[in-house]
DNA sequence: ACTTAAAGATTACACCTGTAATCGTTGTCA
DNA sequence: TGACAACGATTACAGGTGTAATCTTTAAGT
């Protein structure tokens, strides 16, 4: 079930997971910043809705289009697609490169610790679970 | 200095970051896998170059290819554009997916925290040194 | 009732990608 | 020395992507 969605068409997944239903107006007016005409972005509605990953509710003669995926997933879905086809599977890789080359704040390394500190506790869960 | 390697490409640049320089007919056999024409592979190094990627010496008539990007630089490069465009440079939000979704292994985990540690030991002396 | 404006549908078009096949050149073997 | 084989160069071609413009339909205003 890989999901395809180009890079400019995630500009427009990202407007509908913050916020949907919306009018095609209502989206274009929410993309200002990419500076797209409007023709370009009713073309990228109407692509997602083909993909699949759109869908949309008449309203009169209009349509109000909201996400057809959950973001979660997506973000899963893509977060897998590249460790596989950047670091080949190497978690160990990734972790890495995105530690030592993006400079975590302080609050990020507190975070992030605290996510690991939770995963122990489930793989400890886990294992007293099968005993 | 964004770099553009296609999808298919990065295999041939793994292969070339493994060992280098190689002839085409070397790159073709370690790509077996891959299950790609001869001529495929050939046209893949001949874009790379094009894209300045790769280089090579002549040896003979044929050429002996080389990577002309370090592995590492490319890899921070990538990391930093999936960062901006799947996660919006949300750095907590991508570790935390990475973390809840690939069950990171024991031995992950552990590796992951002397990152962490390492990192911040470097933060304190970087604030050490200011002073 | 007509004209017009706006929405979605269709078409456009160049560049990138995946996946080769063909072309031109030249070293090599008979 | 002549045919062939192997190399890189050039060409091919369909599907995806970025970026719109044009077409068709229809609600709405005069």
């Amino acid at each position: 079930m890989t999901i395809r969605v180009s890079e400019a068409e995630k500009n427009v997944m990202d407007i509908l997971w913050q916020e949907s239903p919306l009018s095609s107006t209502e989206v274009v007016e929410k993309l200002q910043s990419q500076d797209w005409s409007e023709k370009t972005v009713k073309t990228f509605l109407n692509r997602l809705v083909k993909k699949g990953v759109v869908t949309y509710q008449k309203d009169g003669r209009r349509y109000l289009y909201s996400p057809a995926i959950e973001r979660d997933e997506f973000l899963a879905d893509e977060s897998e697609g590249f460790l596989d086809k950047v670091f080949k599977g190497n978690m160990k890789e990734l972790l890495a490169t995105f530690v030592e080359n993006k400079q975590l704040s302080k609050d990020e390394l507190n975070y992030l610790k605290s996510l690991l500190d939770d995963q122990e506790d489930k793989d400890d869960k886990e294992r007293d679970d099968v005993k």
